[in-house]
DNA sequence: ATTGTATATGAGCAATTATTCACATCTACT
DNA sequence: AGTAGATGTGAATAATTGCTCATATACAAT
């Protein structure tokens, strides 16, 4: 069940014309998927919404998956950024931190949903594995001094299944969130449960 | 974005053969959600799975995802005992609950992985729902004394961010683990963890 | 202007798929 | 055995979709 898909784009546009046609075509690409998900996306919408021929869809791609792929591949860089300044523009304490991933997957909601939930080749995309290992340094870091005080029994089984959970934990929360819930609470209670289990700070 | 399917099976399979044939095509159905995804399903594969002609299939069934929708409430019906007969088989302390709730999901992984990752009208069926409810139930039940002497600011929010990371964080451990990560370390993590939010015990 | 290259077009092909329906077969009951 | 209703069959259909290719247009360089 490894993904058998040429990945690559054929060509990389030269100059002029072309940078423009692969910009809409992965634009038109990402709102299809947050508007009417992976199930429905085809090539002849992706042309007809970037408002180019199908023809030069191809010219570009070897296939509808690869345009998917590199739009997994801007998400990725997308929220990697937002984590980035957000973390940057103050103290990391838990609250931030917990704000900081609530908003970057909140901006981009319906996209995530899509890509998540619905592309089957997704945990073979390498932007997806960048983003695991990122994640997972990141709250290394973070938390390096923290957990040191309170170690668990299996260190780095802890931080992966922490940094999945938290992951995890906002995605379902914004995507499935508990009727009535607002952002607020959603982060205070994230950020009461970091606390508990890596320390206050 | 509602599902707009029928999803309610046109017969009631009589007595004989009938019951037979739904079962096969829902047994098939399982099968080639484990083995290829919900990309690759097709109702002919179905009916071919099954020992069955195509007919059959929509003699019982008004559609494709009507037949994806029964397995998905016998999944969550089976996963449900699981847990039910796992937690009555002894004392309910943390261990026993990280362990429950992870072989119940690694014994079927397989078509976890598909119904989870691949299904778009997932959250959409009742049964998905009712799973969600049952487990929020059951969290609440057994933290209900620990949690009632370290309570969070808003109590709801956090059974329902709980419930949904111990769930998450449990799939993804199984369906995209840590290279090397055996059971015994996952399970022992998971339950430092729900010490540390819920307090021992 | 002319020539060569890069880019764009979109009708149409081949393959796949969900679904139907006219017909066969089986089972139960008299 | 005869009959009626239930159940099973699978070739055929209509629609969709990924993708190609012959052709057209834009651009750059001389």
């Amino acid at each position: 069940m490894t993904q058998a898909f040429d990945l690559n784009m054929k060509k990389r546009p030269g100059q002029g014309r072309s940078r423009a046609t692969v910009e809409a075509v992965l634009e038109a690409t990402a709102q299809l998927l947050a508007e009417t998900g992976y199930g429905a996306l085809t090539t002849n919408h992706i042309a007809e919404r970037a408002g180019v021929s199908i023809g030069s869809v191809y010219q570009y791609f070897p296939g509808k998956e690869a345009v998917v792929a590199q739009v997994v591949e801007r998400v990725v860089d997308d929220v990697l950024a937002d984590f980035s300044t957000g973390l940057l523009a103050g103290p990391t304490d838990n609250r931030r931190i917990a704000a900081v991933v609530y908003d970057a997957i909140d901006r981009r909601a319906a996209l995530v949903r899509a890509l998540t939930y619905e592309i089957p080749f997704l945990r073979d995309l390498p932007a997806i594995a960048n983003l695991r290992g990122r994640l997972l340094l990141l709250a290394s870091q973070i938390y390096m001094r923290t957990l040191a005080e309170k170690p668990f029994t299996h260190p780095h089984v802890a931080s992966f299944i922490l940094t999945a959970m938290v992951r995890s934990a906002v995605l379902d929360s914004i995507l499935n969130p508990l009727p009535g819930m607002t952002r607020e609470q959603a982060i205070d209670t994230l950020a009461e449960i970091i606390a508990r289990i890596a320390g206050p700070g």
